[in-house]
DNA sequence: TGTACATCAGTGAACGCGCGTTCACTGATGTAC
DNA sequence: TGTACATCAGTGAACGCGCGTTCACTGATGTAC
């Protein structure tokens, strides 16, 4: 039943960066085949070519696609947390979460792409995708910051990106040992976010 | 000019360990085939199984290669710095460098080899020696805390360990762009050490 | 509105290639005398 | 110490497999009349 409407041609494309933004981010862009990614969206693998030039242009797309949805969520918490004024006691408790541990695939891009971006080559699409996505947090992140001077602001969100990106990576690589469960803990109190009320949930099945 | 002596397969074997500790912290384990392991040691693929059992065997063992030489480093760097009595800076200072940043294959394990690990199968070998050497460090790093208070020290060690990752997982990603001096240097200063003389070095060629 | 046909989104076989692993072979090492 | 031979570390061809990418084909879509 080859040859779909356009509409469904635009629905089998996003399919396909959907499903590349949460299993690039799940098992990295080397551990997820063109295969993978069309079996996902619902496809067979030879129609890939028909939506992208390559698996490193989707895996651009995907990673832009990641960000400006991490971005939006952050922008949302940040609103519900500046309500009970605690903006950045509320983002930072959710990214720290062992729901968020637990789901690579749908949570922050720049933690669970960055050793893959980093062994790109410097001229991969997917670098400069990453860093503008990577910017895009850190201002909204400098917006929750209290001292109101902008440059002070940015340097103390890059400070408190570093202990969240690291605080993630580690508790991940770490899952299963009790490590993991302090690297969370530590840092979300480091980053002045009030201890989890129950120990943060378990990994991954 | 097969079998060689006793002494020289046993350096062999070492050499193995030692390219695989490097290739697979630059490259990530799915980065590195077995054939380019045992090249960088100076011998044909073929002989690798009289070694190792298999690519995960090695990866382990090159894991925990990794961490011993980095926790012999970092109990160096505290001593040195203690005797200016800044044993905690000097740490840091060595860890969030250009030089670190630009040398994966040489610098923290725990940084370099987070997100491959974290994608390993929960039996994986390879975990249970990662997660021991990121103790390992921890241990080193609550030494160089002020209280004195064991289990303050040990959580304060955590949040640091946490910056000092993400900064360099961060640094990596972004290098060729402002934001990844931004964040060595943003970490190095919430970590109470002072700012590089001179501006961080570029990243890899 | 109805018909005829060109377009092209998706299929699945095929391409060359590199992977992890196995194995028959080689010849210097190491040992038994 | 010297000789004869078994051992085994390393070699390189080969295994089946999955990869990224290409391409001839199909048949519903969309268009020209």
């Amino acid at each position: 039943m080859p040859r779909v409407t356009k509409e469904q041609a635009g629905r089998n494309r996003s399919a396909i960066t959907e499903a590349s933004a949460r299993l690039f981010r799940e098992r990295g862009l080397k551990g997820v085949s063109v295969a993978d990614l069309m079996a996902a969206a619902g496809l067979t693998h030879g129609g890939f070519y028909g939506h992208f030039d390559s698996k490193d242009a989707v895996a651009a797309e995907a990673c832009a696609a990641a960000f400006e949805r991490s971005a939006r969520r952050w922008r949302k918490r940040l609103c519900a947390g500046a309500r009970r004024g605690a903006a950045k006691a509320a983002l930072v408790e959710g990214y720290l979460s062992g729901r968020s541990r637990a789901r690579p695939g749908t949570s922050c891009p720049a933690a669970a792409l960055a050793a893959d971006v980093a062994r790109e080559a410097h001229d991969a699409p997917i670098r400069a995708t990453y860093a503008a996505g990577v910017a895009g947090l850190l201002e909204i992140l400098a917006t929750a910051q209290p001292s109101g001077d902008a440059a002070a602001d940015r340097h103390a969100a890059a400070a408190d990106f570093a202990v969240m990106v690291g605080a993630m990576v580690l508790a991940r690589a770490t899952a299963g040992h009790p490590l993991s469960d302090e690297f969370l803990r530590a840092a979300r109190e480091r980053l002045g976010a009030p201890p989890a009320r129950s120990a943060p949930q378990r990994m991954e099945p």
